[in-house]
DNA sequence: GACGTCAGTCAACACCCTGTCGAGTGCCAT
DNA sequence: ATGGCACTCGACAGGGTGTTGACTGACGTC
């Protein structure tokens, strides 16, 4: 459930046939053009047409390579999740170290990373909504951050560091929900939202008063 | 802006007309049939056919009534809204008297609340992505929450029951934003989502200890 | 070097949904 | 009785999706 594409032919994603058939360049394409018009115009008002067009191809041969649209963003989204994984790193494995900047880190990484892909990643919100899949891969997405939050709390209470109060899985789903909306907030520009310069901190305030109750944490001794 | 409906004929909404002309009924029927259905399924899956039908009359009929199936749900989450309001009532302004009783009572109502349409919130926040006007009507919703937040923060602080620290206004942007995206999910069941019965609960600790770095802050002396 | 196979391609079709137009119908005031 | 207005809907145009079936060309095989 990693990779979402599946396609409708090709059984083996990288079978015999020696290195990039023309087919691998038509999916790759599409995918250019789905992250580039993206940033012009919201993922409703994108068809499939468009798609193939500006991939080069007629509107059934995209159902060669992508069974809808949505599968589409699909794929362009599990890529930024890894992307942010690997942003994040071991970052909170070495929390003790010193609390606040590890957290604070962590935090501009994930702002950093959803903000070089904030077209996409405003699209797959909007698109959450709407489909099933989408839904479920940012539900499981979600749920490994959230797990990954929660233990790296349970440790900051287990060295002293944090004082015991809310169930850590609520806390960190709390934390995580508050993020996630307020980026969507910050960088569709709609609505009430806090200026972009502002986020992280406006963001690690409020997570070190969760977690802490102080915004000045202890590191280890 | 308050009323959303404008509908396509009737220039006065409740004009001279003595009391409910016929179409009154209708577009009540619209509105409940609308309600009805969005229990079962999502917001997308119906399909104007279906509103005029569950109201008994013809497609086109619809369109004299509403202008769009998204005007609909304007109209639904307008009376929402407002609902909400009445819910809240003055709770800001007796905050003093016990701020940890105030806060969670007025969390608490927004959680009845929204929790009594809860199938109507949901489609709102999926709608939200793909139409501007519901995105313009949430946003000044949003924007009088937020500001009402952030008045009662400000004269918490005034009166040394709160710290000072983040500006006011970022702070109930991140506190809003939080309960919205945390509610959301709770209400929706899909995803890492905090049980419905603690839910209250946790957002009170959060808020408390965003806006007092405590969770049990003084009342007035 | 004919031949089957299979990735890749698309014109054409069937379908569904939206929004509009124009021709009604019945009620009410004048 | 008649003109206007609230209200109604059959029929159409348009745009999007997803599928079907025929076609092309490169490749391995005998």
């Amino acid at each position: 459930m990693t990779t979402a594409r599946t396609g409708a032919g090709r059984a083996s994603p990288r079978g015999r046939r020696a290195a990039r058939s023309a087919g691998d360049d038509r999916e790759t394409a599409i995918l250019a053009t789905a992250e580039r018009l993206l940033e012009q115009r919201a993922f409703g008002d994108i068809s499939i047409d468009d798609l193939a067009r500006g991939a080069g191809i007629s509107r059934p041969t995209f159902y060669f390579y992508f069974p809808s649209k949505d599968a589409v963003l699909l794929t362009l989204l599990d890529r930024v999740t890894e992307e942010v994984d690997a942003a994040a790193g071991d970052v909170l494995v070495r929390l003790a170290e010193d609390p606040r900047a590890r957290w604070r880190e962590l935090i501009q990484r994930f702002h950093e990373t959803f903000g070089a892909h904030r077209a996409l990643v405003l699209a797959c919100a909007q698109v959450r909504g709407t489909n099933a899949e989408v839904r479920r891969l940012w539900a499981a997405v979600l749920e490994r951050w959230v797990q990954a939050i929660e233990a790296a709390i349970e440790a900051e209470r287990r060295r002293g560091a944090a004082p015991d109060g809310l169930p850590a899985r609520d806390l960190a789903i709390a934390l995580n929900s508050m993020n996630e909306r307020v980026w969507y907030a910050t960088f569709a520009g709609d609505g009430p939202a806090v200026d972009e310069r502002d986020v992280v901190d406006v963001l690690l305030d409020l997570w070190l008063a969760g977690i802490y109750r102080d915004t000045t944490p202890p590191p280890s001794t």
